[in-house]
RNA sequence: GGAUCGGUGGCCGAGUGGUCGAAGGCGCACGCCUGGAAAGUGUGUAGGCGGGAGACCGUCUCCAGGGUUCGAAUCCCUGUCGAUCCGCCA
């Protein structure tokens, strides 16, 4: 949703943004129809105002005993109605167009980030880790011998299908291992505050952060209406959904490790072997709610976050910035962390940190008071994994993984196995 | 699933047909008081949209959508959300 204000005083720039997008000009028909708009809604309410006057009058007349006025003016009123109603319903169309337009069109890229067309023009910021070098072909993370009786594709299919993993034993341990050890490093190291969220949310929440109108396909839906989420980000950022908040109230920062249920509609074929893409996995989200003139910075802090998650437990990533190509329709600017996969030999995405500006919180109406006066703004909201857990766990186990079939476990996470260090080629933990 | 009661400003809460954008309180802002603070006290304090250079003016908003009426926060209908009790259940 943009801000039609901001369309009027700079249409060129608006046009200039989303042409980076690949779009064409849009801002001469938008200002058409906020034209077309803004004169049918000053007729509806001149004519709304000459009734208002008269009824006001009618009461008055009625008083002083002025029968002739009094009927007068009732006849007055009751005339203006039928007109009032026709011009109203006119200004509402044409404030529909414009609403129905504006909501879809995506967000305007960052200044800072490049222009490109697709994922290979994304630019890498950061890189962290040496790649490692296996004395012996490393596999892939369901090929561990230690691992394989602890990641059961076959009976996850027989329960629910393609696309579900069932963990068992020394790995479905390590799975929950590492949600523990995100969420005691983003509580106690980063200063973001533990939330458990509802993973059924009303289809409004969808609205609010942007998965619905245009996403629906991606998620699943209840027989009574229920989303899935498909992040946290759906429930953590509508926390302020509909809210003007103090501006002492922010910055908010929460985390959440919560289900994350996806159809994964448009990417059958893609990544089918392991539990890289599943319908249903596990995700510790963070998500910010900040003054506008703050989220950059807290764009690069909440990058840090998860950056940080992974050199605890040694592995070796790097982060890049999206290009206007490969970037969301609801953001403004992604970093994107990828981890170092000795078993595919690539890096692969591992977690997403999205600025949305005020996309979302003016379709949550989320707004925040200024301490110096004035009339209320929209928050910026930012959102990013600190990590998939699934993907992590995944990440562990390649990087760990020895010639024997046996993983050695990240030092960090031995506290979350009561001491133990490894997994044994018969997939025991000790 | 059955029954009942509700939805009013940033928050709580009055208000059952016009004088209501709406008492009172909380919160917040500024002032007084104070050595300084707390307490006390005074004043102010909704949002959206449109017009206007501006002062300001108009219009809409008391969950949503319809209806009754010259006139609706208030009456009627539908929807929706919430609470409580009962039943069922982890």
């Amino acid at each position: 949703m943009h801000d039609i204000r901001t369309i009027r005083d700079n249409p060129a720039a608006f046009d200039a943004a989303l042409s980076r997008r690949g779009l064409e000009p849009q801002s001469s028909s938008i200002l058409a129809i906020d034209e077309a708009r803004r004169a049918k809604i000053l007729a509806a309410e001149t004519a709304q105002a000459e009734a208002n006057k008269a009824a006001k009058e009618v009461g008055a007349a009625k008083g002083r005993g002025d029968d002739a006025e009094f009927e007068r003016l009732r006849a007055l009123v009751g005339e203006k109605k039928a007109e009032i109603a026709r011009l109203n319903d006119e200004a509402k169309a044409e404030d529909a167009r414009l609403t129905d337009l504006l909501m879809g069109l995506p967000n305007l890229p960052h200044d800072d980030i490049p222009d490109g067309a697709d994922e290979n023009d994304n630019v890498e910021i950061h890189q962290h880790g040496a790649i490692p070098n296996f004395a012996f072909d490393p596999v892939e993370h369901f090929e561990i011998a230690g691992v394989k009786d602890g990641m059961d594709f076959e009976t996850a299919a027989k329960l629910s299908g393609s696309r579900f993993v069932l963990l068992s034993g020394s790995v479905a341990r390590l799975h929950r291992a590492l949600a523990q050890f995100m969420l005691d490093m983003h509580t106690e190291e980063h200063g973001l505050t533990e939330t458990a969220t509802p993973v059924l949310v009303r289809e409004e929440m969808m609205y609010g952060t942007g998965q619905l109108p245009k996403f629906g396909e991606d998620s699943y839906q209840t027989t009574n209406g229920w989303w899935l989420i498909p992040t946290a980000e759906v429930t953590l950022t509508n926390i302020v959904n509909g809210l003007t908040l103090e501006e002492s109230y922010l910055p908010r920062r929460y985390v959440a490790h919560t289900l994350c249920f996806r159809s994964e509609a448009g990417s059958a074929g893609r990544d089918t072997s392991g539990m890289l893409r599943q319908h249903q996995f596990e995700k510790v989200e963070m998500v910010s709610i900040v003054r506008p003139e703050d989220s950059a910075a807290e764009h690069q802090r909440m990058t840090e976050c998860a950056q940080n998650i992974l050199e605890k437990l040694g592995l070796t990533y790097r982060t890049v910035v999206l290009c206007t190509g490969d970037l969301g329709a609801g953001m403004r600017k992604t970093h994107d962390i990828e981890v170092w996969l000795p078993g595919q030999n690539a890096y692969r995405e591992i977690s997403s940190v999205s600025l949305a500006g005020d996309y979302q919180a003016r379709r949550m109406n989320a707004r925040y008071k200024p301490a110096e006066g004035g009339k209320p703004q929209f928050v910026n909201t930012l959102n990013g994994s600190g990590v998939a857990i699934g993907r992590c766990l995944i990440a562990v186990l390649e990087n760990g993984q020895q010639e024997d079939g046996s993983v050695d476990l990240p030092t960090a996470l031995h506290p979350y196995l009561r001491g133990k260090t490894r997994i044994t080629p018969a997939g025991e933990l000790e």
